[in-house]
DNA sequence: CTGAAAGCGCTTACAG
DNA sequence: CTGAAAGCGCTTACAG
């Protein structure tokens, strides 16, 4: 079921037909010509073949997005955001974890050779191995990453900010003693310098990152650690919404009431969120609005424009304020 | 950057690139010519087109995997899988969201197009719209759908075994009032099944199933129904764990302490489980041999060989005893 | 053991 | 307005 048996089937040339299917003006055909390739079409049921337009024009329409946890929550938006404009693009999204991309592993492999993607989205790229780093670093495709980075293009959304109003509006109601918990790599890193922007700007001492790691196991950790210091810290901010939940299980091991004997604020708000108890407090990321800006950046990028990366200043990150922070009681 | 370009380099023709390339024995060549030939393609970065490849082969070595949320915490094990399993078979997995597979959408179209991947993967099949069903059913590709399903070939875990493993756990603890709260589609159904064959078999009187719907929402939901009732429950089995996290924040609400006034079992078992408090008290699923079987089966159909579908029994679901279920005080 | 050639299904200059 | 032909980069029968 080829271009060439409803070329034939509808008497016309092949180059009609593959004018009828792309909406190209290969021609202005007559209507008539028009309706006919398409009954054919309907009619054998024909499907185009990916595969051979792609090699034709040396663009495959798909483009690839790496995770560091395709199951974290707080992706969905940014998948969403993705999808969407990709789709405006004419594109399709290959979606793949980070934890697929070891060297020489298939996804990587395929990645990398030709006529697999037209372009490659990252989140996460701090937490690839050195290797693979290399191997993405001399790919001839656009590569666009999602958080700040070094090497490629990038684009991302205020994580430094967001660890600033998480800091800050705990520092208003009050308190003096806070800890920021959890996280790896550069976006932690990110949120933990606005974290002690804003206990600097306010005269207060920042205490170390308590880099316990990613998950709940890490917030219970850096918790279970901040209760260990000498002047234990009567506030919380929670690197990832993951950590939030272990922060929380740990206080009521540890029989610490929340948000009575501490307040807790994390970064990044999914619906979990509002559903644990005391629901969290917390940092609304605008995910949805980097997935679409990174997918523009990154066609600007294949396009051979240039790219208008940085940070994404609208809308900003928002606090949304739930149950688990409350003024110091002191 | 061609295999042209790398027979040239190496002074062979393209049928002895292509060979190595392959590790084809087009031809038991002579070692030194295959590292003449490594070595041009080494120093000259050839990557092979995947494009090309798979049009002349008639294969892409890509199979796409359909998740009904690919964010749900459960598919986590399935994924890998899904993705050790395919790389066993050379091949790599395009990742989608029932979500993005409306019809019309760009990805669907995709799927559907020839060249594209060599077969579908789907969990999640009866909740997508009837004309992308429709669409699915014309598809020339192998659709294997990991659930139970009329329309194709189709692989499970135990749904109907969890449900009743669930609520044997609980009639076995002393409880006479059970309810089944939560989900959507064929699967819930199964385990609905299940929690019915255990209370029938023990001479108790099945509650209807309390469908709210999935995740968070949907699990406070059911807790507010099921308390209404006349007899109030003293345990609860709930469909999946996202509901769970709900059932646990509604009761604390109302102020139902858990275990104490009610016992609540989960269906599906992951790591935010063992987090919440109290710790949920769950039903562990083979998901991740659940990929791995997909796959086989899958390719079995790919080869036209007779596949080996249906339900899962080695590994059987497993109950992991936490504290969200305690012995029914009367 | 190696090479020259056909052909996978498309798109697109080119010629009419 | 339409058609015939080249060619994208590969794999694989076929011939030597």
């Amino acid at each position: 079921m080829t271009q060439r048996d409803v070329a034939r089937a509808a008497g016309v040339s092949l180059a009609v037909v593959s004018a009828v299917v792309n909406g190209t003006s290969h021609t202005r055909m007559k209507e008539s010509t028009r309706a006919r390739v398409l009954e054919a079409m309907q009619q054998l049921g024909y499907q185009p073949n990916q595969t051979a337009r792609s090699l034709r024009r040396n663009r495959t329409d798909m483009i690839a997005m790496i995770l560091n946890k395709v199951d974290n929550p707080v992706y969905g938006p940014l998948r969403r955001g993705v999808y969407e404009a990709a789709a405006e693009h004419g594109a399709t999204v290959l979606l793949g974890d980070a934890d697929t991309m070891r060297s020489g592993s298939r996804f990587l492999t395929r990645l990398l050779s030709q006529g697999t993607v037209d372009g490659i989205l990252i989140r996460g790229e701090g937490l690839l191995d050195d290797d693979v780093k290399a191997e993405l670093r001399s790919h001839p495709k656009p590569i666009l990453v999602l958080e700040h980075a070094l090497d490629h293009p990038w684009i991302d959304v205020d994580d430094l900010r967001a660890g600033e109003i998480a800091t800050r509006f705990l520092i208003n109601l009050g308190h003096r003693h806070i800890v920021f918990v959890g996280g790896t790599g550069y976006l932690s890193q990110q949120r933990y310098l606005g974290y002690k922007q804003a206990m600097d700007a306010s005269g207060l001492a920042p205490a170390p990152h308590l880099d316990t790691g990613f998950g709940e196991q890490a917030g219970a950790d850096g918790l279970r650690q901040a209760m260990q210091a000498a002047t234990a810290p009567t506030a919380i901010v929670v690197n990832n919404i993951m950590s939030a939940v272990g922060v929380l299980a740990a206080a009521h091991d540890l029989g610490i009431a929340i948000p009575d004997r501490l307040s807790v604020v994390g970064i990044h708000d999914v619906d979990l969120m509002q559903h644990l108890r005391p629901a969290v407090t917390a940092v609304r990321m605008p995910m949805y609005q980097l997935g679409r800006a990174g997918v523009e950046a990154l066609y600007d990028l294949i396009a051979g424009r240039p790219s208008a990366g940085g940070v994404i200043t609208d809308p900003e990150p928002e606090l949304v304020i739930r149950d688990s922070a409350t003024r110091f009681a002191g």
